[in-house]
RNA sequence: GCGUCCAUAGCUCAGCUGGAUAGAGCAACGGCCUUCUACGCCGUAGGUCACAGGUUCGAAUCCUGUUGGACGUACCA
C-alpha cells in the first residue's frame, strides 16, 4: 500500500513537471512535492492528492491545474488515467486492489503473530519501569492505569524490534512502611492473613487505614511511626522481624493480582535494597565540582539553568533522599545492563522530579540521559473527586476485577452460552481483563480520566468485550467453515474476486497494520492500537452483518472470503496481545 | 510567582506531524434475530472544537495572549 502510494505520487510530480515545462513555467522539479492523504470517503478513492500548493508555484487555480493533470494522463498515459479520479482541487486515486490483496492477505497468513512487527528498534536495549507500588497496601485502579500502560508499551516496544526488559521497583520502605506496621503491632493482636483469611496484601492494607484513623484522633501516632522508622533504620531486630513478614504478605499478595491481570517483569527491584545508591554518585559530583555544599553539610545541585529551583541531594545528615536513590539506580541499571532507552512509567504529578533527574544525570555526564523517558500519565478521579487511599476511597484492584468477573459471568449465563464456553469462570475472567485494559488504553496516557465504579465499564459498543466478540464469531464461523469443508472443495483463493467497497477496506485496514504498531512504539502509545481495533472492527463487523460469507453459492467466493477472514482473525489477534485483550474462541 | 499538562456532543473519550461535510461509545428515540454467536447491525437527534488574536490558499490541529482546571515547586516517596 505505501509502495503504491509512493509509485503514484512519484508518477503525479513526474507528469506535473512536464505540464510546468510545456507551459514555459519556471520551476524545479525539487518544487513539485505533493502531500498523500486519504480522501473522506472510500468511493471517492484510496489516495488522495490535495493541489492546494501547487496553486502559487502554477499561478492557477488547483481544480485547473488538476484538469491539466487528468488530460496530460489521457494523452499519455491512458492506462493511468483510468485510475484518476478528480474532485474539484484534489487528484484521487482508485487503485487496482487485487494484487494488494492477495500479497497482504499471503504476508498475514504467512507470517501469524508476527506480522505487524518492525525493525524500527532493532537490537536496542529498552528498559521499562512501571508499577512500583508501595507495600503497605494492595494496589488500586491508579496502579492499573499504570500497569497496562507500562505491559502494553512494553509489547509494543518488542514488536518493534526492541529487546525489552521490564522492571519493577518496590518501594518497600519509609515511613508509610511503619504505618501500617505500627498499626498492626498496636491494634494486629497476633492474627494473620491465614487466621482471618483476607488477601494478604488487603491484610496489610487494612492497617494502613486503621492508622490514619488513629491519627487523626491521637495526634502521637504519628510520632510514634517516626521513632518506629527510625528504630528500624538502626537495625532494630523484633521491627526487622515485622518487616519482613508483613513485606512478605504485601508482595505475594501484589504478585497474585499481577498474576491475575496478566503482568509480569523480568526483574524486580527492592527499594529497600537500593536506598544507598547514589550517594557515592553524588559525593563525585560533588568533589568534580557539579554540585555544591551548603554550611550545614547538605549537598545541592544549582538547577537555574533549566530555570528551576535549586534541590537537595544529601541531607545534612548526610543521608540520602528519593531522587538520590533514582540517581544510583539508573546508573547501576545502564552499567549493568547498557540500555538505549530507559522508560519510566509515572504519573504526571513526578513531572518535575523526572525533570531533575534527566537534567542531574547530563550533568555528570552521562550520554546516556538523553534517552530517558518520563512516559507520564494522569491520574484517575472518581466523580466525586480524587481516590485517597489513606481514607479508603479507592477502587481496590482486586474488588474491581472480581466485580467485572462477575457481571461477565451473569452477561454469558444470561445468553445462555454457559455450555458453549466451557469453563465459565476462565472466559468471565478473560472477558474482564479485556474490558479493563482496553477501557484504560483507550485514553491517551498523558489526560487524566473521570472513572465511574456503575457505568465506566460496560461491555457493549466501543468496549474490550466488543472486540472480543467479534473474535469470537470469526472463530465460530472458521468453525463452521471446517465442518462442511467438503462443500467448497474445489473453491479456489482468488484475491481478484473481493472486490466490494467493504472487502477493499477491509484489506487496506489491515495491510496497515504495521504502521500502527510502528506509530504505536514511536509515540509510545497503546492508544494507537486501541483505536485501530475498533476501527477494524467495526468495518468488520458491518461486514460479518451484510455478507453471509459461507451462504454463498459459489466456491472460489467463499474459500477467498475464508482466506480474508482469517487474515482479519489473525490481525486481531496480534493487535489483542499489544493491548492486554485475552482471545476467545467462544463466548 | 514559576514549571508541566489539560479544555472537542448531556456524559466518557477519539481526531491534533494543517486539507474535502469534526468522529465514536454511553444515555434518548426508531428499525433489524426461521440465515456464519443480537456483548451485534442500521437509522434519528445532539457541536461557537473554552475565548480572542495571528500564521496560511486552508486551523479542532501550528504560534501568542486570556480564562478555567489538574499536578508539581528547596532536605516525603
Amino acid at each position: 500500500m505505501n509502495d503504491i502510494k509512493i509509485e503514484w505520487k512519484n508518477k503525479l510530480e513526474e507528469a506535473l513537471f512536464s505540464i510546468a515545462e510545456l507551459q514555459g513555467f519556471d520551476v524545479n522539479r525539487e518544487q513539485i512535492n505533493l502531500i498523500v492523504e486519504k480522501p473522506p470517503k472510500p468511493e471517492m478513492g484510496d489516495i488522495a492528492f490535495p493541489l492546494f500548493p501547487l496553486a502559487r508555484l502554477f499561478k492557477k487555480n488547483p481544480a485547473d491545474i488538476a484538469g491539466y493533470l487528468k488530460s496530460f494522463f489521457e494523452d499519455n498515459d491512458p492506462e493511468a488515467a483510468a485510475f484518476i479520479n478528480i474532485t474539484g482541487p484534489y487528484i484521487n486515486i482508485r487503485i487496482d486492489l487485487s494484487d494488494l490483496t492477495g500479497k497482504v492477505i499471503d504476508n498475514i497468513l504467512e507470517n501469524e503473530n508476527i506480522f505487524g512487527n518492525t525493525e524500527n528498534f532493532r537490537g536496542q536495549k529498552v528498559m521499562v519501569e512501571f508499577s512500583c507500588p508501595n507495600t503497605n497496601k494492595p494496589l488500586h485502579l491508579g496502579h492499573l492505569r499504570n500497569d497496562s500502560i507500562g505491559m502494553s508499551v512494553a509489547k509494543i516496544m518488542a514488536a518493534n524490534g526492541a529487546e525489552v526488559r521490564k522492571v519493577n521497583l518496590i518501594n518497600d520502605r519509609g515511613v508509610h512502611i511503619c504505618k501500617s506496621m505500627l498499626a498492626y503491632k498496636t491494634f494486629g493482636e497476633g492474627s494473620t492473613p491465614e487466621s482471618t483469611g483476607i488477601k494478604s496484601d488487603h491484610f496489610v492494607g487494612d492497617y494502613y487505614v486503621k492508622f490514619n484513623q488513629w491519627s487523626k484522633e491521637d495526634p502521637d501516632a504519628e510520632a510514634e511511626a517516626r521513632t518506629m522508622l527510625k528504630d528500624w533504620e538502626n537495625g532494630v531486630e523484633d521491627i526487622e522481624d515485622l518487616w519482613e513478614k508483613m513485606n512478605g504478605w504485601t508482595i505475594s499478595g501484589i504478585k497474585e493480582t499481577y498474576e491475575k491481570t496478566g503482568i509480569a517483569f523480568d526483574e524486580y527491584y527492592f527499594e529497600s535494597k537500593t536506598y544507598k545508591e547514589g550517594r557515592g554518585e553524588v559525593l563525585k559530583g560533588f568533589e568534580s565540582g557539579v554540585f555544591y555544599k551548603e554550611d550545614d553539610g547538605s549537598i545541592w545541585a544549582e538547577l537555574s539553568e533549566i530555570n528551576l529551583d535549586k534541590k537537595v541531594l544529601l541531607r545534612s545528615d548526610g543521608t540520602s533522599l528519593y531522587l538520590t536513590q533514582d540517581i544510583g539506580t539508573a546508573i547501576a541499571r545502564h552499567r549493568d545492563w547498557a540500555f538505549k532507552k530507559l522508560i519510566y512509567v509515572v504519573g504526571s504529578e513526578q513531572q518535575y522530579h523526572f525533570q531533575v533527574l534527566f537534567h542531574i544525570l547530563k550533568k555528570l555526564g552521562f550520554d546516556w540521559a538523553d534517552n530517558l523517558h518520563h512516559l507520564s500519565y494522569g491520574m484517575v478521579n472518581l466523580p466525586d473527586g480524587k481516590m485517597k487511599s489513606r481514607e479508603g476511597t479507592v477502587v481496590d484492584a482486586d474488588d474491581l476485577v472480581a466485580e467485572l468477573t462477575e457481571i461477565a459471568k451473569a452477561e454469558i449465563t444470561a445468553k445462555d452460552r454457559v455450555t458453549l464456553v466451557d469453563n465459565l469462570q476462565k472466559t468471565s475472567e478473560s472477558v474482564a481483563l479485556a474490558a479493563l485494559n482496553y477501557y484504560l488504553l483507550q485514553i491517551s496516557p498523558a489526560k487524566d480520566m473521570i472513572f465511574d465504579p456503575s457505568e465506566s465499564i460496560s461491555f457493549s459498543g466501543n468496549t474490550g468485550p466488543y472486540l472480543q466478540y467479534m473474535g469470537a464469531r470469526i472463530s465460530s464461523m472458521l468453525r463452521k467453515y471446517e465442518e462442511r469443508k467438503d462443500d467448497f472443495k474445489g473453491g479456489k483463493f482468488k484475491p481478484g474476486i473481493l472486490d466490494l467497497e467493504q472487502e477493499r477496506e477491509i484489506v487496506k485496514m489491515i495491510s496497515t497494520f504495521p504502521q500502527i504498531v510502528a506509530d504505536a512504539g514511536e509515540n509510545m502509545n497503546p492508544s494507537v492500537i486501541s483505536s485501530y481495533l475498533y476501527d477494524l472492527s467495526k468495518i468488520f463487523s458491518r461486514y460479518y452483518h451484510d455478507i453471509p460469507i459461507l451462504q454463498d453459492p459459489d466456491k472460489d467466493i467463499v474459500v477467498s472470503r475464508i482466506q480474508l477472514v482469517r487474515a482479519v482473525l489473525q490481525v486481531l489477534k496480534n493487535a489483542f496481545y499489544l493491548v492486554g485483550i485475552p482471545f476467545l474462541e467462544r463466548m
